[in-house]
RNA sequence: GCUCUCGUGGUGGAAUCGGUAUACACAACAGGCUUAGAACCUGUGGUCGCAAGACCGUGUGGGUUCGAAUCCCACCGAGAGCACCA
């Protein structure tokens, strides 16, 4: 026998299949496509390390079935050259950045080749090439003309370590740069932005175009932030000024007891001179100007904030006067810059109303609990003889009214203290421990699960939790609620619509009584108290209602606000591409025509920083200086540069035609190959490529260029490959490994394998290789099971069901991105085939199936040992036969009263009929002792599996 | 604080329209092969019991169900993302 060598035989493969380029892609073939993408690396100087490769080698699997299943698949890859990192590597080995670049592409090359990754190298791109960013700059040039690119004063987050200024989202949380972990400043300069705000909703809205998984979806949606309120004005006593207010919860705004604007408003300007204390006021500005990011973001800080003296804003609705306030903790730039104050009702206003005095109002009561459990301790309960309980069902809001008398309290079917069964007893003793004694009734809603009473956290509060009621509204009849004599013991479902003629009829509003204590803020809708005339209604009702008259009094509207914020686009750098303006003194800032792109960057020896906000390209007289394209006058170029999202907004489309120098791809390769089928990517650019990239190809889709409205059918992410230490793989923990290693050692098919088997390939995983060796052993075996365990005769019929049985699974599981079980199907298959064989036919089968995963193996298999024609990764992926898989015998389970108690095997067909599976189940002798002498009451049958007898 | 995800043997994990919990692999132990080691092969896998078998068991408590890792509620814990977003 041949032992397993994979250095001998991955080598030959490698060469052979990029001679003979059977990875390469068809444009405009008769074939249906499928355009598979991964994220393009970043050709960092250290080469890639097992984490980047996981998820092109699971990509690379399901493009190899897709080839074998007879797509046209485009499988391609390039380099996302451009940006900071590549900057700082080079700066700090003193090679100009292209030549770094290039070495470290060269690393990558060699390195994916070692894998086996079947890329196709004839669409090659990089950011860095002139002729690539032509196009990105072309991009920018088609944003400007329309509007979505402009110039604004605007504070930027600045790092003064690395002299440059960044993103928002390139800030961390605590302030710090993500790169170098240092802390940031503000500074104020002119930049450039990209308005992605126009396209908010669209971005929003079309997300059900496609197939995102739910978690990317989520986090979307959450940083788009979309978020529905009303803006009202609230008038100055004594002028005309007036106070624009954004909330989403107006209901509660008989509860406001100030108005609370940014330290940036407008109004202090404008009102300045009936500002008494104007000089305190000025200073908390200047303040809160010059905390850093790292300060406002401290989560212990204190709310601070200072009164505008002299100013009183009037409730349009209750008429009321408030103070208005001016504080830190409101940003100018959400909403209007202004909120009204409602301490009872929000946790942020009730810290600041409590330092500063001012009245607490509580105007929303919860409304699903009833104050009558249990009593509290220090507190008189009243004496009422009928107690109502709403309880409302989350699921599809419903209203579930129980009404009963105090007589019939410990009549309820299960739960009286009075007669305690052992659950209520120990409820009891549980409560009793909080300090509530004397309990007299614990009432369970009829049909409901229980009551119960605990203490939910920072031992302040005891309060009484309903679960959720189980009920269903059979039929829709209205109830009237004067006429039934409700019987005490059974629920009566009312319609949401139906609650408020109910509290009418009530009139008692005492039932919406809360249990908390004023220390803690209730935050929920509820229903209305102390609000005029909307007192009673819903918070969604009372919304409406609000609106409704804001708007017939032209006091205020319903709007939509957003988090996200414009782009801002520039960056002080010089590896990046120049974005294509000319500053002329007399016309402004004008686009470079587009006939002179690309703006090539200039060849320059001091490409540092200049740390004067200045990009390094400001210093090269010949390059800045230049021709007006208007006017021909005298001009300066624009120095800053594009961010490195800016190459990668639109790399997919460059795939489709990397050549073409008339435009950004042909048209028809663009129908033909858009959208992307699948794009596989790390979750941490969800909110920033991923959302960037489909801005712009959304833009591209309005002027015309791209043929759909979203560049991805289907995203999926990648769970991180974390560090034997559990920590993400990064140089300076020292705990990055390198494929090359394993290569070397293993081979590159056992590497493709432990990547896969390692875990779910959407969750963390972190790198253990104590099971790789698990992984080469398997490759050992089905080695060796080529060489002696394919005969001249015929498969038995018991593996070959198996066989077709791990078909099936293999193709669903690659289908389903489920690579681990996908190995696993496979181990468990050459288990069984070990005690057996295949004939040539079926190995063949084998090989194919196998092929996606280890591919070098695979081919040597297909061509060396069982000789047939060079490629397995041309063959059709296998049909599997449906006959074939079924069992002819199956296990039968037997369960007295859910429990298993034994089983036996029957012929498949007649495991189908009730009948024959309860007479032999009977006779079973585990299972006679527990039916002697008793009747099954029924029996549960589930065909093909299991009975089970009731007794 | 908010949003999302997750919690199963010594370990990575499998099983979710509710139906035999622990597939597959690693490690450990025992045995085989071997001068020896490596490699390879076989066996074992919660507790009690000689055994048949019984009982416990998927973070905790409760519920629904003939039957729950899976569905519902609350709690506890871990991870990720966002964060003074009105």
């Amino acid at each position: 026998m041949i032992p397993y060598e994979p250095e001998k035989i991955e080598t030959k493969w490698q060469d052979k299949w990029e001679e003979q380029k059977i990875y390469q892609a068809i444009d405009g073939s008769k074939k249906q496509k499928f355009y598979a993408l991964i994220e393009f690396p970043y050709p960092s100087g250290a080469g890639f390390h097992v984490g980047n490769a996981r998820s092109w080698l699971a990509m690379d699997a399901y493009s190899r079935k897709k080839r074998m299943n007879g797509f046209n698949v485009l499988y391609p890859m390039g380099w996302d050259a451009f940006g900071l990192p590549a900057e700082n590597y080079a700066l700090k080995n003193k090679l100009h950045p292209s030549i770094t670049t290039a070495q470290n592409i060269a690393t990558f090359k060699r390195q994916i080749k070692s894998l086996g990754l079947s890329f196709d190298w004839s669409r090659e791109i990089n950011t860095t090439d002139p002729k690539y960013y032509k196009w990105t700059q072309w991009i920018f040039l088609k944003l400007l003309e329309k509007g979505l690119a402009y110039r604004a004063e605007t504070s930027v987050n600045w790092c003064p370590i690395c002299k440059t200024t960044l993103a928002d989202e390139e800030v961390l949380a605590d302030g710090s740069h993500e790169r170098c972990g240092k802390p940031t400043e503000k500074r104020f300069q002119k930049q450039w932005l990209l308005k992605i705000t126009d396209y908010a909703q669209r971005l929003l809205d079309d997300l059900n175009l496609v197939d995102y998984s739910q978690k990317i979806r989520v986090q979307q949606e959450n940083w788009i932030g979309r978020s529905e309120g009303a803006e009202l004005k609230f008038g100055i006593k004594g002028t005309e000024s007036q106070i624009n207010v954004f909330t989403t919860r107006i209901d509660t705004i008989f509860g406001a007891s100030a108005l609370v604007v940014a330290p940036e408003h407008k109004i202090i300007n404008q009102l300045e001179d009936r500002i008494k204390n104007i000089d305190e006021v000025r200073g908390y500005q200047k303040k809160a100007k010059d905390k850093s990011e790292l300060e406002r973001t401290d989560l212990a800080k204190e709310k601070t904030g200072v009164r505008l003296e002299g100013i009183i804003a009037v409730n349009p609705f209750s008429e009321e006067e408030i103070p208005v306030f001016a504080a830190d903790y409101i940003m100018e730039s959400y909403g209007t810059g202004a909120i009204m104050m409602v301490p009872a009702h929000d946790n942020r206003d009730y810290g600041f109303a409590q330092k500063y005095n001012l009245p607490i109002k509580e105007v929303i009561a919860p409304y699903w609990l009833d104050s009558k459990y249990p009593p509290r301790p220090d507190k008189q309960t009243e004496k009422r003889e009928v107690v109502t309980i709403i309880v409302r069902n989350p699921k599809d809001k419903k209203l579930l009214c129980l009404k009963w008398k105090k007589a019939d309290w410990q009549s309820f079917p299960t739960g009286g203290v009075e007669n305690d069964d052992p659950k209520t007893a120990a409820r009891r003793e549980t409560l009793e421990e909080t300090g509530y004694k004397n309990l007299k009734f614990i009432a369970q809603i009829p049909g409901s699960t229980y009551v119960e009473f605990y203490r939910p956290h920072k031992d302040s509060n005891v309060y009484a939790h309903f679960q959720y009621l189980v009920f269903e509204l059979e039929n829709e009849e209205k109830i009237d609620i004067e006429k039934n004599e409700i019987n005490n013991h059974e629920p009566v479902w009312i319609s949401e619509n139906e609650i408020e003629s109910f509290i009418n009829v009530e009139n008692q509003l005492f039932m919406w009584r809360r249990f908390k204590t004023p220390d803690l803020i209730y935050t929920g809708y509820g229903v209305l108290i102390d609000s005029g005339k909307y007192s009673g209604l819903f918070s969604e009702d009372a919304c409406n209602k609000m609106v409704s008259w804001l708007q017939e009094k032209n006091l205020g509207n319903a709007t939509i606000n957003y988090k996200m914020r414009d782009w801002i686009f520039s960056r002080q750098h010089y590896w990046g591409e120049p974005i294509p303006v000319i500053h002329c003194q007399k016309c402004g800032a004008v686009p470079v025509p587009e006939t002179d792109l690309p703006v090539e960057l200039p060849y320059v020896e001091n490409y540092e920083p200049s740390g004067t906000g200045e990009s390094p390209l400001a210093n090269i007289t010949d390059w800045v200086n230049t021709k007006c394209p208007q006017c021909q006058g005298e001009a300066r170029r624009e120095t800053d540069t594009m961010p490195n999202w800016a190459g990668s907004n639109w790399y997919f489309l460059r795939y489709l035609d990397p050549d073409n120098s008339r435009e950004i791809a042909a048209k028809d390769k663009m129908k033909y190959w858009m959208p992307v089928d699948i794009y596989q990517g790390g979750f941490e650019h969800t909110t920033l490529h991923l959302l960037y990239s489909r801005f712009i190809y959304k833009f591209l889709y309005d002027i015309g260029v791209v043929p759909g409205p979203e560049p991805y059918a289907k995203r999926r992410s990648h769970g991180i490959v974390l560090g034997p230490d559990n920590r993400k793989m990064s140089k300076s923990f020292g705990n990055v490994v390198n494929p090359d290693d394993i290569v070397k050692k293993h081979g590159a098919d056992t590497l493709r394998l432990y990547e896969m088997f390692i875990g779910p390939f959407d969750q963390a995983v972190s790198w253990n290789e104590d099971s790789l060796q698990g992984c080469f052993r398997f490759l050992n075996r089905v080695w060796k099971l080529f060489q002696e365990k394919v005969k001249e005769e015929e498969t038995s019929k018991d593996i070959l069901r198996k066989l077709h049985q791990t078909a099936r699974k293999v193709g669903e599981d690659i289908e389903n991105l489920k690579f681990n079980t996908m190995v696993a199907s496979l181990m468990k298959f050459i288990n069984e085939w070990e005690k057996s064989f295949l004939s040539k036919e079926d190995a063949e089968l084998f090989v194919k199936i196998i092929a996606p995963l280890a591919p070098h193996l695979a081919e040597e298999a297909w061509v060396e040992i069982l000789k047939n024609k060079f490629s397995v990764h041309q063959q059709p992926w296998p049909k599997f036969d449906e006959k074939l898989i079924i069992e002819d015998k199956v296990i039968m389970v037997i369960q007295i009263n859910g429990k298993v108690r034994g089983q036996f095997e029957m012929d498949n067909q007649d495991s189908q009929d009730q009948a024959k599976v309860t007479d032999q189940a009977r006779k079973h002798p585990q299972i006679i002792k527990y039916l002697e002498g008793k009747e099954a009451s029924k029996n549960i049958f589930v065909p093909g599996k299991l009975i089970n007898f009731v007794i």
